[in-house]
DNA sequence: ACGCGTGCCTGTTGGC
DNA sequence: TGCCAACAGGCACGCG
């Protein structure tokens, strides 16, 4: 499931294979997949792909669209989205999926500089059929609620500022998964970083302190940083666009080793739903503060 | 306005 | 061995 660091993985693997080429196809291919709110895919015929980021779990690749104007086409991956690279000829079809699959959504085929000849192609595949694709315009896509609405990026975050950002009643790991309170963590990173900064994750976001929300920012940000240096985790579904796999999921400390035993203190792994999602956590190294512990501050 | 529960979707897994 | 419910989970949506 493409997080954070899964999603960088993807651009950047993404980058040598699109920047500087220009689109001469782009199609929906199984099911629809491309937002409403947007334009239909093929109008980004033409197009020269300037460069290619990331914001959240979104990769944004910005147009130059064949009228000169500006363009974006944003792709979310969701639960099994991929983007897979394949040079090869247009011509030899079946070469050509063979980088992707048959739940092949969408593609693009990719010209040299400004040429016509398709000599690559980008495929959209998605078994779930969760993934989005959107084409807008820059002041379109300032618009659209999703983007505007993002938090801000986990790892552009600065000592207190997670801090504000927990002033809520919520769980802390329904407030590290909200899109709108940071951008691109979900289930994986939000368990990994709680059991680095010693959280449970359903401590009430509002309870951390200063400092608990420094630890948790600090571990997060580790955690974002060292999947990345390891191309993300491949649970099963996650390639990049070289259809390579991802080696952070040997680095688990708690996402899918419930029932094993922790790394720091040697005690069994619990799994319990929080905040609608599987959370696996150490009950002992990551404690609630008990209710006497309350009333203790209370009283005194 | 906010927090929470549910549905979407399909391949895989585990229990009987 | 076969069947089927449960599960995986990001996000939109509806409810209280």
């Amino acid at each position: 499931m493409p997080e954070l660091p899964e999603v960088e993985t993807v651009v950047r693997t993404l980058r040598p294979h699109v920047e500087g080429r220009t689109i001469v196809f782009a199609e929906e291919i199984r099911r629809p997949c491309v937002l409403k709110d947007g334009l239909p895919l093929a109008k980004a015929a033409g197009a020269r792909i300037d460069e290619v980021t990331r914001r959240g779990k979104l990769v944004v690749m910005h147009l130059h669209m064949a009228d000169g104007t500006s363009g974006r086409l944003l792709v979310h991956l969701r639960m099994t989205g991929r983007l897979t690279a394949a040079e090869a000829c247009p011509a030899d079809r079946t070469a050509l999926r063979k980088g992707a699959d048959k739940y092949v959504r969408a593609g693009l085929g990719l010209a040299e500089g400004s040429g016509q000849t398709c000599s690559s192609v980008i495929w959209f595949s998605d078994p779930r059929t969760f993934g989005r694709i959107l084409l807008t315009t820059p002041e379109r896509l300032e618009q659209w609620s999703f983007w505007k609405e993002l938090g801000p990026e986990p790892l552009l975050l600065e000592g207190e500022a997670l801090y504000p950002l927990m002033r809520s009643r919520a769980s802390v790991k329904a407030r590290l998964l909200d899109q709108h309170v940071i951008a691109g963590i979900g289930n994986i990173y939000a368990d990994e970083s709680l059991f680095r900064a010693g959280i449970h994750p359903k401590r009430e976001a509002v309870s951390l302190s200063r400092e608990d929300c420094a630890r948790l920012l600090k571990a997060l940000q580790d955690v974002l940083t060292l999947s990345i240096e390891q191309c993300g985790s491949s649970i099963k579904d996650y390639r990049d666009a070289d259809g390579n796999v991802g080696a952070f999921q040997n680095s688990f400390a708690v996402y899918s080793r419930a029932g094993e035993r922790c790394v720091r203190c040697g005690r069994i792994l619990r799994k319990e739903k929080i905040a609608g999602r599987t959370s696996v956590f150490c009950p002992h190294c990551q404690k609630l503060p008990s209710s006497s512990h309350h009333k203790d501050i209370a009283t005194k």
